[in-house]
DNA sequence: TTGTAGGCGTTATCAC
DNA sequence: GTGATAACGCCTACAA
């Protein structure tokens, strides 16, 4: 593999001017520049990236780290992410850690490694203390909201979309109220415990510690939901579903089992996706693709002005009302 | 940030030493062996990663080609990929083309500047020259059927697979069939429309061109398509939808608008989607999962010993007959 | 407008 | 066992 030397052999002039013709540097003149492009022809080369991040101390990557890929929360927050990156000629590093916090670490070290220029944290298991250890390390943006914490971050609030969501159902008349969520830590599923804990409060009712379904990420999670509500001695009639996907399951199955929705149990989930609109599904529309472009943004604005105009963005949800409540 | 000549200059050793301590080699002292960490823990040494790879001439990361991540195909694959990856300690770099030609080349010219060791290609949509172009700069997987084609590849039989799927149509009596799919080009697809051509005219049937329905890669286009079936003079009496949400969204729009599956219009679906199970559609399995699993292993396999032993890998597709064909 | 030389932080090859 | 020192390939003052 030919290297800048050998071009600048070949071309007759200093290693200087032949980086300097590679990026594209005013001041050469018009003779050696072409001198420079016509080595970079017959020696077929071609620059090595690994000294440039070396030499500039930059890599132009960032890492993005998340439970799993194959999920449409994440993987549409990929996709904002993805896009906003490839405008700004930025490189993705994946991190899939399954929650476990080992990979977590594991991601924050590369940081610290300098494998990449910033970290996009989409959820996380691990609590803030670790991410406020690798803060000097380059940007960290955490999609969550972090409240007085000094981080980065972009998010929606799930406190203020769940009482929207919550406060709609007791409006109808609803007062065995549950909800499904993926896992119970994390800064998002505690604003939504809060939520749910005010908002039943305030309409003098109590909530039940059963009605909460954990575990519920995939398709096939609704399934499950929906056959342990059945089992139930005393059901809820209405459940908050913070994933469509969820959703989306327990309408399917409850179709299949006879359960009718909404009459029997009203069901609004989260994250507008199309399966939901195509089941009539009622929910709260979730800008997960401006979250990851919004993320990226964030951390780009800072790794090239090295300034801050806002280190916090939220993001709006609203309530769909479709068919299902 | 300290590096390794601070670390040598604070263990009163060589830089040489440092670096066998680091990497755990053998031949050192108990005693400097303790200095050097020592030293480490002081000066809160990290590795600079990007001046092992520069040194080293790896990098231990694999890049990934496909178009979109937000897509359960490709996100599949990419568990799959990823979970390998994580076992063998190799990083990930994600490039979403979007079947966009410039970016897909751009990923091979990233291979070339030597930012990964190898590269994954999902799906794509340059031809197979570009990719022979640069073989030489690292290990190129190919998620396809390349036939006499010097690639290394990992690919589903999709021919078979649809003549599998074609004959069990045609066993049940259908002669108007038609099918569904992403794009037209791509050997993927000249598979399916080679297997429709010679099923059909062997089952004494005349393909037709109206019943192809082109651009099915999401569940909002299996909605599109039903509507575009009812408006048809000629109705074929069964579609192969190479995609289960594609067929779920013909699915469930043709239950919404009172169109009887699969008195009407027989589904067959392809992947093997938990939607797909969860609404009883008839599937022809794919493993995805498996797929980029072998795709990371081929590469792996490669860059660790420099031998091939097989170059393609075939994986198998099996009809799941349920309760839409 | 051009060239020299030092630096980025490791690894790896020699001698000792 | 250990330490100099030369790669690795590029960028960038600084000097001319």
């Amino acid at each position: 593999m030919a290297n800048i030397r050998d071009l600048a052999k070949e071309a007759g002039v200093s290693v200087a001017t032949v980086s300097r013709v590679l990026n594209g540097y005013p001041y050469v003149s018009e003779e050696k520049r072409k001198a420079v492009w016509e080595a970079v022809e017959k020696l077929n080369y071609t620059k090595n990236i690994q000294a440039v991040h070396l030499a500039k101390g930059r890599t132009a990557i960032v890492g993005v780290m998340l439970p799993y890929i194959h999920h449409p929360y994440f993987s549409a927050i990929m996709e904002g992410i993805s896009k906003e990156a490839l405008r700004y000629g930025y490189q993705l590093l994946l991190f899939q850690t399954n929650y476990d916090v080992e990979r977590e670490l594991e991601a924050l070290e590369r940081l610290r490694m300098r494998q990449m220029d910033g970290l996009i944290v989409c959820s996380h298991e691990v609590d803030w203390e670790a991410f406020a250890a690798y803060q000097g390390d380059g940007p960290i943006v955490l999609c969550e909201h972090v409240g007085e914490h000094d981080f980065f971050a972009v998010y929606i609030d799930h406190y203020q979309a769940f009482v929207q969501a919550l406060r709609y159902l007791v409006k109808k008349g609803h007062r065995r109220i549950g909800y499904c969520i993926g896992r119970m830590t994390g800064p998002n599923s505690q604003a939504r415990a809060a939520a749910y804990q005010d908002v039943l409060r305030e309409a003098g009712v109590i909530p039940r510690r059963q009605w909460i379904f954990e575990g519920c990420l995939f398709l096939e999670d609704g399934k499950r939901v929906i056959e342990q509500w059945v089992a139930m001695e005393e059901r809820p009639s209405a459940l908050l579903v913070t994933s469509d996907q969820v959703a989306a399951g327990i309408v399917l199955q409850a179709q299949r089992i006879g359960v009718r929705i909404p009459e029997e149990l009203s069901i609004i989930g989260f994250d507008n996706d199309p399966l939901a609109e195509l089941l009539g599904i009622t929910t709260v529309a979730l800008p997960h693709f401006q979250l990851g472009g919004k993320a990226f943004r964030l951390i780009h604005h800072w790794l090239e002005t090295g300034n801050v105009t806002r280190k916090q963005e939220e993001l709006p949800a609203r309530l769909l009302v479709r068919d299902t409540a």
